[in-house]
DNA sequence: TTCACTGCAAATGCTTTGCAGCGCC
DNA sequence: GGCGCTGCAAAGCATTTGCAGTGAA
């Protein structure tokens, strides 16, 4: 029959500690994170893995499809195991950069659905709300930052 | 850390030519440009404005609300002018970088409930879907296994 | 005149790649 | 034993920034 999609374009793939390591991070993680990050949390493991490594695993496991890949508002590429069970959102504080995590099942459906009705497939998405967290919006209110 | 993030408002903005010229340009496209894209049509157009003051009007008008910015698959910044004056989001594909505008004020009043749900207050919000348009999907499925 | 803006180029930060040696199959 | 994989460091890209000259108000 024709080729399907999903086997790799004939390279075989060795396994080796490194990809083991990342696999097994990846997969322990159900957050978004950096190369960077990632090599940072495997070298705090005992991890012996080079960032070029890392960069060259999170790409060839990418195009196997086993990871969900987005872009941080920075340039920054985030990866996350595509098995994630539960999909959450984060409400950042823009003062204190506390996070609450969030779960909207309807979001994630109003998200893929909007996707589907203009005909686009394989959707993800992100969302991130920002505000200040009460804390911080007790002390502006009593402190008053204000300069202008 | 505790320092205000709000942008300076009382900051006068000078009228120059290259501001103008990118605001002439960014309104007459109606599609997402990256920062380098636009450079090359600015020059093409006979304008002169170096690639660093490309960025940083860019830059400004996006912090005064006057651009979207979304990032393409490659870590490229797009930024396309946002007359629109209700807040909208975006359909992007991960492929072509096409984008579609979507309205969802019950997603915009999902994000203020959370964040009032959770004691936050001036709160914000991003919200951006990836996929991959109708067009691309059906070139994916129809032969893009083997492609250089 | 004053000072924000601009251009240039060096600097940054993320990501990729060449090369030589190592380890999985 | 072959050949893909790894580490290191330099290269590559998009974007940012320091500095001094220029032009808008």
């Amino acid at each position: 029959m024709s080729e399907n999609v999903e086997p790799k374009r004939g390279r075989e793939q060795r396994v080796t500690k490194q990809r083991l390591a990342v696999d097994a991070a990846m997969g322990r993680l159900d957050d978004f994170v950096s190369a960077q990050e990632l090599h940072r949390l495997l070298q705090d493991n005992g991890e012996k893995v080079s960032l070029a490594t890392v960069y060259r695993i999170l790409q060839s496991m990418t195009e196997d499809g086993l990871l969900d890949v987005v872009r941080s508002g920075d340039g920054e590429a985030a990866y996350r195991s595509c098995e994630a069970e539960v999909h959450h959102h984060h409400l950042v504080c823009r003062s204190c950069g506390k996070g609450v995590e969030v779960l909207a099942p309807a979001v994630e459906t109003w998200a893929a659905r909007v996707a589907a009705e203009n005909g686009f497939t394989e959707s993800s998405h992100t969302v991130e709300i920002y505000g200040y967290c009460p804390d911080c919006t007790r002390l502006r209110a009593a402190g008053g930052q204000e300069t202008a």
